[in-house]
DNA sequence: TTGAAAGCGCTAACAA
DNA sequence: TTGTTAGCGCTTTCAA
């Protein structure tokens, strides 16, 4: 385990002009450039990165916490992410909460550690309270969700009016019954989808039904297919799904499957977020198609902002959605 | 941003008892505890990690490496890493290859430049030289994979019987033109697989047409698409498809259903892996469940006794596989 | 252009 | 039971 000092030895020269070679300083003689450089190789020399980090007071790594890599929903964002990241030399730490409170907050604790610089919330277990004081002394930034009640940077899609869309459509191919699989309440992305379904409905002179609403706190191909279960044998049965998120959307087909009905011939299945698998599911999915890349780089930025720049301000970047009908919405299509 | 400093003096004791108490140490007065404990909190102080983990040369952090997290098949296994990891106090950091070396080579210097005390791989692009002198200087265990040439820790399952098994069974639906979908050349989980193939085949005294076997270097739903196209129109087409992982075998039954054909009726397809989709999907998936929570936590047993007990020796490990007939194959059920 | 030396915040050996 | 102090490996200021 060679070290700086090693190299200083190999090469004759002090420590400083190691460092001022490794650092790209343009200060150093390019005889001792050589020297340092061809002793570094001989040596295998790598620099320790706690020591540097622990002087210079910086990682340049930052906290992405999501729930769980198995949500396809989060590849793209934290693609996105990691793009802008090493754009700018910064480095991510991926961290699965399972949505455990304990496990957050041991990730979380590598802020006042010192071990991140920042962290962007993909989802979060924390209460607004909480949030707000881990904001006063840390640079954060939530992405494609964040908890109301609070100040701090997102970047986020038009929940409320994306929902909207959906449900209008599903209307317009001459549906009167929908049910909704929601998400989890205290999301906000929840609430706006939420209330643009309710919406929608009203605007179109449709009654809502207490039981088309099925609440999942999770969403999973499982909950999906029990919300299924519920709506199909309840007297009035809806005629087409409104599932927000497409793993829950796939789980419903899935169910309406086994149940010997079709879709979307007997009942219609549309979708949220626009994971590929969308577009692969037979029949294909109608979904929202969200900016998830590019919500994921925005946030990165956003966060490099105030790590760098030491923003303080907190803003919120709302993108464009896009609504992709395909198979399991449309009665002209088998 | 309290130090120990802080701590120290506002409790009025000296800096190694407030060390003793943060480590539990208990050789420190309950009344000085005390004291020390009330100013932490007052201060709300955390201890800077990168001082301790300089101090003290260890980090507690293993590097976790897979070439996507959008490919589902990883999530079972990192949770399987992660609750061992979370058991033993170490924590880990998922790392996202892309399949693109530089940024594979980035993240490995954190084993060299200390940040990480070791690594468990699920994918590599790593040729066998370099994974041998990697091996030399440092803690490393393969999972689910591993490269052929090379002597290093690992766990997996046998995919050569597994490969048989399948295609046995495909053979005793009464199939006798079975394709092949084959990942990546490189990795010895593909050629295990492909001989297994073979051999079942011609154990059936059945022949291997070429045109039957479609190469892919990435598992994607798209590539899934293109082989079952490319078996679709040539003479004398398969009637059985053999994907390597799951997300092939769910494209190619989406392309079977886009060209107006149907799973199994027309062409019946297995997969591989057993991700959570296989059992979502329209029609159900036929496949090889692989124990993948095991193998990661088994995996990362592996790496900490490396880690802690210094332990050199490199072991194979062989856990069981099933296979798990479902719709996708099955000629009874519909 | 270079080197000496201070110091980042912590742990742990040693002495008291 | 406690405090003093060296030092982990590096960067950076200051002086030469």
């Amino acid at each position: 385990m060679a070290t700086i000092q090693d190299v200083a030895m190999k090469a004759g020269v002090s420590v400083a002009t190691v460092s001022r070679v490794i650092n790209q300083s343009n200060t150093v003689a390019p005889k001792s450039v050589n020297k340092v450089r061809k002793a570094i190789v001989e040596l295998g020399y790598q620099p320790n990165f706690l020591a540097r980090d622990l002087r210079r007071a910086e990682t340049n790594r930052v906290l992405v916490l999501l729930q769980s890599i198995s949500n396809p929903y989060y590849a793209t964002i934290v693609k996105g992410i990691e793009d802008v990241a090493q754009k700018h030399n910064y480095s991510i730490m991926l961290c699965n909460t399972d949505s455990e409170i304990a496990r957050e907050k041991n990730y979380i604790d590598l802020l006042g550690k010192k071990v991140v610089q920042g962290a962007i919330f993909l989802d979060t277990e924390m209460s607004s309270e909480e949030i707000n004081l881990l904001e006063k002394n840390n640079h954060i930034v939530f992405c494609c969700e964040y908890r109301p009640g609070t100040q701090v940077s997102h970047v986020m899609i038009d929940n409320y009016n994306a929902a909207r869309n959906m449900v209008s459509h599903l209307i317009s191919q001459g549906h009167k019954k929908i049910a909704l699989i929601a998400g989890d309440r205290h999301l906000a992305s929840t609430n706006q989808r939420y209330q643009g379904y309710i919406d929608a409905m009203s605007d179109a002179g449709l009654a809502v039904e207490k039981q088309w609403i099925f609440w999942s706190e999770e969403s999973s191909f499982k909950m999906g297919m029990r919300a299924v279960e519920n709506f199909l044998y309840s007297k009035d049965h809806p005629t087409a799904v409104f599932a927000m998120s497409d793993i829950l959307a796939i789980g419903a087909i899935r169910a309406v499957h086994t149940h010997g009905f079709r879709v979307p011939e007997d009942i219609a299945v549309a979708g949220f977020d626009g994971i590929e698998y969308s577009a692969a599911s037979v029949p294909s999915l109608t979904t929202i198609v969200q900016p998830n890349y590019d919500m994921g780089g925005l946030a990165m930025e956003m966060l490099i902002r105030k790590m760098k720049d030491g923003e303080r301000e907190n803003k919120e970047v709302v993108l464009e959605h896009e609504l992709v009908i395909r198979e399991s919405t449309s009665r002209t299509i088998v």
